[in-house]
DNA sequence: GTGTATCGTATGGTCTGACCACAGCGAAGG
DNA sequence: CCTTCGCTGTGGTCAGACCATACGATACAC
């Protein structure tokens, strides 16, 4: 456990020192990748290993050549920058459920409005299809949730908005993760999961009429229901110990 | 203007396609680093600031000295690595404007409501601070633009909501680049930035005056208000892929 | 035949040196 | 005073080299 520090994760180190020492406050310029790497002792490669995952954290940006002093990076977060990497932890892990359905509340009720007042009605063959699919036969319950976590899907892809498509995917394995844990304790899970198809179609309905109002309701109701009907604890409650940032690498401890 | 991908985003566009086709699956070894190198096309460094990306986000894990056939890096997280890796592709490749703004109304009001209805008013010293901080001298563009960001960042940290956070921490770099994009063609940024600033006083009276549609009007005023400033391209829109059916990912299946 | 020791080899980790394109700065020239 | 040009230093990238390690195979002893 106590392995010598990959060069990499020196740099990193150093970096999380300066930040939480205040000598790197956001909108300072980092030192050259040259003088970091004479200064911290690792080659070069090795610091722009470290910059690179700074990089992707949203800690740093680089400015692509720049002139000879000062156009080298610039610290872009401050202390608040390590909740950056607890985030990015968090999100390896698993969220809070309560969060997760938030988060799907506010994005879906607005995916689905879109798509009731697109002007050019969205062809929504895909998310009628997986209905079909679904409607088809009898699926174990991992199989159908996991259908349904498709169908949410297919409704923001449908909406044509990358960003909400591309975060709802992200939060895909979670959900279905929250749903299934729920699934556990509900009733029946036949009435349930025809209600889900019922309110599915309800959904798909609503967006075809055009009324975004109704949309949104109807999907509000979608989610909330499902998620009041499980009890489920609020939250899995992630400890808040403040993590380096050197100790996000090490997926064996 | 059509940025080339850098080197290392190639080796990760290659690796997240071959992960949502399927061709990867968890446990899978990827191949070795000179041979990722040949095979794409770009040199060791940049596959291996990939792999140092993919490792800090848990979707990799590395085997230190391992034999000749098979030891070389081990694919970790299924599906939910996903979350990860959506973050990561959001963070290095761009997203469309427009969808990057919606996706910001969207969010951002839901959290000021929230911030505004909180029972125990979340105390907004982060946001605060980082106010005081954009007041107490000038800033250049890049810096403020920086800063201004990070605002936005700390609402959403503030409402404890770590999805929502999350998300809008993958957002940011891509946030940042459309809003110094559209700093261009401001007419005049003095003009802009103290509109900015008071805009975002203005934000924080609304939440704490506990009058959760005021703090969502202004949030969505601040934000879209930007961007009808800003006269950027709606942007590419990449065509709609249809997705089969047979596609979604059956448990077990 | 079985078990053990040895060695070759491919791998990741790291460093060094080199080249490129680009942006800033200053000197030379108008 | 303004423009132009080149020098310089930066990040981005690549190629090559070395090291320690661990796996696999071979050779050897029993």
């Amino acid at each position: 456990m106590t392995n010598e520090p990959r060069a990499w994760q020196v740099v990193l180190e150093s970096i999380e020192r300066e930040l939480l020492d205040g000598r790197l406050r956001p909108g300072d310029h980092l030192p050259g990748e040259r003088a970091l790497s004479t200064e911290l002792g690792v080659g070069r490669s090795s610091v722009r290993e470290a910059l690179r995952v700074l990089e992707v954290l949203g800690l740093i940006r680089t400015a692509t050549g720049s002139g000879p002093n000062a156009g080298a990076i610039i610290v872009a977060l401050p202390g608040g920058g390590m909740s950056a990497l607890m985030r990015l932890q968090v999100a390896a892990t698993g969220f809070a459920v309560a969060d997760i359905v938030k988060t799907r509340l506010v994005l879906e009720t607005a995916v689905a409005a879109d798509l009731a007042e697109a002007s050019p009605r969205p062809r929504l063959t895909a998310s009628a299809d997986l209905l079909d699919v679904m409607e088809s036969r009898t699926f174990g319950e991992a199989e159908f949730l996991a259908l349904d976590a498709q169908f949410h899907l297919t409704l923001a892809e449908a909406s044509g908005n990358q960003v909400i498509a591309a975060t709802m995917a992200g939060l895909r394995s979670s959900i279905e993760n929250y749903v299934r844990q729920g699934a556990a304790s509900l009733p029946s899970w036949t009435d349930t999961s025809t209600r889900l198809m019922r309110e599915h179609r309800d959904i798909l309905a609503a967006i075809e009429s055009g009324d975004a109002a109704s949309a949104r309701a109807t999907v509000h109701a979608h989610i909330s229901g499902y998620y009041a009907e499980t009890q489920l604890p609020t939250s899995p409650q992630v400890p808040e110990t403040p993590r380096r940032v050197a100790d996000v690498a090490l997926p064996g401890a």
